[in-house]
DNA sequence: TTTAACTTGTGAATGAATTCACAAGCGCAT
DNA sequence: ATGCGCTTGTGAATTCATTCACAAGTTAAA
């Protein structure tokens, strides 16, 4: 397949996010100017984004909301279930572990690891605080295919290349630093103190 | 000034970064090209993000370790300080109201807001949980420039709105969803889900 | 059946961001 | 002083993303 560049895939889960709502609210077509409005696109940038997939509205109509609601789901791969795990049951790890959004989306988090004895063996909502010396075993036997890294920024790296030897191909990390991976597993980051000096930036150069 | 592309600015904050890290291992120079390879992009990227904003190098030497971060500080806006409100004192505020990787970088965390009677008047580590109501009154008496928005999803636009007008210029959003904002006032967005589903994306189309 | 009002899907045009490529400047050795 | 090795700064070229613009398809009403 064609590459499709990260812009496109934010985009969609954006439009995604619209037809759950559209759904819920018992509406059935919807045309690509009202999906743009909601996501503060342009409806030739919607058409375009689809159209990488294939094209599954009616001319003069729209689209169906259930059904590119579905064909959403299935590019982005959520009509699966991932399993999710939890590196470092520190404060933003236990924050996301007791987050209810992403269960609802189709992601459960099945177990958070720390090295500090004195969280290993408690449960956070239910899931629990596993020692990190057990994960490589419990990779092999669970099959988590993403993993979340909240362990400290120096601790990062090492985690990540440990999770990688282990079978991880997919891992969102909340540490502030460049990680480097390998190319056949996807890492993104979200690096909260540089979304603030976006901010401070352009509260300065504002005219 | 020119428009200044959003990723630029992200990788500025990197460079920062990798500078600090130099300057605190004693070294005094750095090439454009080190500075990339640390940061995943190329030295021509680098040279041109810087290029935006001057000339800092010396040609057959490179840059100044100390004149090049504290160049990039004033142009990310961090010689100064900022003050932070958190609105919404959760799970996830209580995580970033706790967080010290903020104030390390020139963002003081002045006061948490929440609208439930039970988290009202207690303290995060020092930082005071205040009632909702009272937000405008302390935004006029405190100045706050920066607002992180942490309340649910359908709470989300009313309260930027309410932020907006009180005189807030810069809000971090981490609800779920699309806000509407006047220009003036810049908004960045922190989408966990929608991260996850990158991910997904990748795991799923991937040969 | 014809017409009018809409909306999609997509090449072509435009615009934005990145990469190339090289002249010019600097430090050091000779 | 000269030459060599290195690195910047920046127009030009290229690649990538978005927007334009319109033929073609759909519905509904007359
Ligand atoms: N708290 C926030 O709001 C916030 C915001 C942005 C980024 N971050 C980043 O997220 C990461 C975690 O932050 P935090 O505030 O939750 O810190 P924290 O100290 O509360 O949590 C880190 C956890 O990781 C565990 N840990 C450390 N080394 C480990 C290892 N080798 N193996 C397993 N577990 C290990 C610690 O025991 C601790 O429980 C940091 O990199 C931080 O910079 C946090
Ligand atoms: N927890 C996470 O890991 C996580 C991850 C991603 C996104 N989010 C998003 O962040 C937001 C907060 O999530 P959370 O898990 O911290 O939820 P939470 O319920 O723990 O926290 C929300 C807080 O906002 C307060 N609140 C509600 N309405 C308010 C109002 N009108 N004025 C002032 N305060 C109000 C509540 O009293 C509560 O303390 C949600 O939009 C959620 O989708 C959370």
């Amino acid at each position: 397949m064609k590459h499709i560049a990260d812009s496109t895939v934010r985009r969609l889960s954006a439009y995604l996010r619209f037809l759950e709502d559209f759904e819920h609210r018992g509406l059935t077509t919807i045309s690509s100017d009202e999906l743009a409005k909601q996501g503060g696109t342009t409806s030739a940038q919607v058409r375009k984004d689809l159209s990488f997939f294939g094209s599954f509205g009616k001319r003069g109509l729209g689209y169906s909301v259930p059904e590119l609601s579905g064909r959403l789901r299935e590019i982005l791969g959520l009509s699966q279930h991932w399993r999710v795990i939890i590196i470092g049951a520190g404060k933003i790890g236990a924050a996301l572990a007791q987050y209810r959004g992403f269960r609802q989306r189709g992601f459960s988090i099945v177990a958070a690891y720390d090295n500090n004895p004195e969280k290993i063996g408690r449960t956070l909502e239910g899931i629990p605080v596993r020692d990190i010396a057990q994960i490589e075993h419990d990779i092999q036997r669970e099959a988590p295919e993403i993993a979340v890294l909240t362990v400290p920024a120096e601790a990062a790296q090492p985690m990540l290349d440990r999770l990688v030897r282990a079978g991880i191909h997919a891992i969102l990390n909340f540490a502030p630093t460049q990680l480097q991976a390998p190319p056949e597993v996807t890492v993104k980051t979200v690096n909260m103190a540089m979304e603030l000096e976006g901010l401070s930036f352009a509260l300065t150069n504002r005219e």
